[in-house]
DNA sequence: CTTTGATCTGAACGGATGTTCAGATAAACC
DNA sequence: GGTTTATCTGAACATCCGTTCAGATCAAAG
């Protein structure tokens, strides 16, 4: 056999991203094989080799994809004018949305780290820089416009972008509180945390 | 060859723990494998299994104890009496200080959880609720008290320790930082996040 | 309908994997 | 000093790994 009815690249193309990343998720880089990965898709472990050079580009790729969605997606949504705390209620909002709607490419990006090549890993990390710079510069606004108390806000933005990604952690759909409900609760913590008069 | 000079239950044991939460650490638990970690020992696989019964257990019995020695510590050092903000403090501080000392053993707690038995599993959990109860009960006292105003105290209690486990990430000895001023700026912004009047 | 190019199979490559075990040697004990 | 026991080696087992590639087959173009 060779060329399967109905095979297109358009189509096998992103089965594999897709499959790459639920098993990436699901077990870790290390522990997924292009066989397993290949069966997942329904083809032989040869052919996701037209998709990829190697399994290393695969994990790459995906990360990068991640974060650059993650970077344009709130570049779009980013209040233009407004206060810095209103923009720290966008981005506090917007960062638990989008992370609970991909949790397996937000996983990944995280936990794969370490699988990454040197140079794949310092691209990766400028862009994890680069959206972290997002938040700690509203928050200097913030401390500019007297409403902010932050005495360190590269730190300050770190933390708060770990406890809003640990949302992942626990959050299921169809569990006791809604999306909006945990918006509200950690809206309020990100509100105190940084608030000028506490 | 056989028996080696020097050789000795005692000595070798905790090298193989050791050598196997560097390397689980570093690389990942399944992208270590058996003769990497006796390598990193000097000896042979073989005699890995002297110690261990398989790679499973190594790991497993690595994140127990790690959790186990993490609720004693807390226990042996939470304060008995005053108020619930004191024990926040307290806690604050101790996560903070605890985890940057076992950096390795924290992230291998946290990132090879997918790597174990559901058994396993089940009990790594447990211990980590079990130590997220300590810190809800801490905030439910709060709130009785009338000085914390937390409305979900599970899952605040969730997120400020996403929020302290986050040092790990970035906090680097000789670095700008002292551990005392990360403890004064992280514990800044959990009085404030749970804090009655903001 | 024929030709061309894209897509996939199936087999193969060398090497790494976790685990077992008989046998060898050093340490501990009498 | 002799015996026992703990500790380690070295080889072996079947299985899996990422990757390559010639050849087969289907889709698309003319």
């Amino acid at each position: 056999m060779a060329r399967t009815q109905g095979s297109h690249s358009d189509i096998t193309g992103p089965r594999v991203r897709e499959a790459a990343l639920h098993l990436f998720a699901q077990h870790g880089y290390a522990a997924v094989s292009m066989r397993k990965i290949a069966a997942e898709v329904g083809v032989q472990a040869g052919a996701l080799y037209n998709y990829t050079p190697d399994k290393q580009t695969l994990l790459f790729e995906l990360m990068r994809a991640h974060m650059e969605e993650l970077l344009a997606a709130w570049d779009a949504r980013a209040p233009a004018g407004g206060t810095a705390q209103a923009a720290l209620e966008a981005f506090t909002r917007f960062h638990i949305r989008f992370n609970t709607s991909r949790a397996g490419a937000v996983f990944v990006s995280y936990m794969e780290l370490r699988n990454l090549t040197p140079e794949n890993f310092n691209i990766i990390e400028g862009l994890r820089r680069d959206y972290e710079t997002r938040l700690e510069a509203i928050l200097r606004r913030g401390v500019a416009e007297g409403r902010f108390a932050v005495a360190e806000p590269r730190i300050t933005a770190m933390a708060l972008i770990a406890m809003l990604t640990g949302v992942n952690t626990w959050f299921r759909e169809r569990g006791r509180l809604s999306l909006a409900e945990v918006e509200a609760v950690y809206w309020d913590m990100v509100r105190r945390a940084v608030a000028n008069q506490g």
